[in-house]
DNA sequence: GTAAGATGCCGAA
DNA sequence: TCGGCCTCTTACA
């Protein structure tokens, strides 16, 4: 493993900004909540109603702590049966932690104390879970890069075995936890693999390579709060670029850059469907199959 | 394997 | 005002 940055320790009290829903957002969300609440007994109310009757079982019990697994975030209450709130995002769930202020919206969830509010407003999932069905779920999800007790070896047993091709496995959430179609587009460029090679015809290095990649990108993700991928001598500055405008932020190679020309080697960046998603990559550069 | 649907928010029209 | 989306489930070929 080389050179990681010791960044699960950064400061997180406030996560406000619109965060894209890879796994480094809800490790930040996790993060939040445990710097705003963690030890202390909460309010929790469901101020839409939909988690109304759970809302009001928790309602005055302490908050013990937060934490993800891949898009995961399970939130643990010191409370008589069910304890565990098992929050999935989704595509557009969004989870604020901050200063207090008033409700606006559909917030599903809202845990506060007398300095701090946390909302959750269209979350895919937002259930009340026993320990045995929190385990249920947790032995469907596969290896987090951002977890330090993650197993990359786990993943690689299925990626060797599969003849799908590795831009579906990576997003495969039972294979490995938290990437998504950023991290996804990225990681493969960086290592100019074609995203179409199957898992079998992957070699070992080379899944070494892209997880420990990932352990990197990914855990700079959770402190920074955004998905930066490019190489120093690719930034904008370096290159003499402008800087990426839209809301998604971070500087990338090939994310949603069809139709632009590869930082690296001025070939078009191309897109397509691949598994239901938008896969980019460039043609020229990705041209690796081990 | 493909398609539709759920939900909040942004930005393109 | 409306389509798309950084995700995932369900239904069907």
């Amino acid at each position: 493993m080389v050179g990681l940055p010791d960044l699960l320790i950064a400061p997180f009290h406030h996560v406000r900004e619109a965060e894209l829903p890879e796994g480094h957002v809800i490790h930040r969300l996790a993060g939040a909540i445990e710097d705003a609440f963690a030890g202390e007994e909460v309010t929790v109310t469901s101020p839409q109603g939909r988690f109304a009757v759970e809302a009001a079982h928790l309602n005055g019990s302490r908050l013990r702590g937060a934490q993800a697994w891949g898009k995961h975030l399970l939130i643990d209450f010191a409370a008589e049966g069910a304890h565990l709130v098992h929050i999935h995002l989704g595509l557009i769930g969004r989870f604020t932690v901050g200063p207090i202020t008033p409700v606006h919206g559909q917030v599903r969830l809202r845990i506060e104390d007398a300095v701090s509010s946390a909302d959750l407003r269209g979350p895919q999932w937002c259930r009340l879970l026993s320990d045995e069905e929190w385990e249920a779920v947790l032995s469907t999800v596969g290896s987090d890069p951002i977890r330090p007790d993650a197993d990359p070896e786990k993943a690689w047993r299925a990626i060797h075995r599969s003849t799908r091709a590795i831009g579906v496995l990576l997003m495969d959430q039972s294979i490995t936890a938290g990437v998504g179609n950023i991290y996804r587009a990225e990681v493969l460029f960086r290592h100019r693999i074609d995203p179409m090679t199957p898992g079998n015809r992957l070699a070992h290095a080379t899944w070494q390579a892209i997880w420990e990649d990932l352990v990197v990108l990914m855990r700079r993700g959770v402190a920074t709060g955004r998905i930066d991928t490019v190489r120093p001598e690719h930034t904008p500055e370096a290159m003499g670029r402008p800087p990426r405008l839209d809301r998604h932020g971070g500087e990338v190679y090939v994310y949603r850059r069809d139709g632009q020309p590869c930082l690296v080697c001025g070939t078009t960046v191309r897109r397509t469907n691949l598994a239901g998603r938008h896969l980019f990559w460039c043609p020229r550069c990705q041209r690796r199959h081990r």
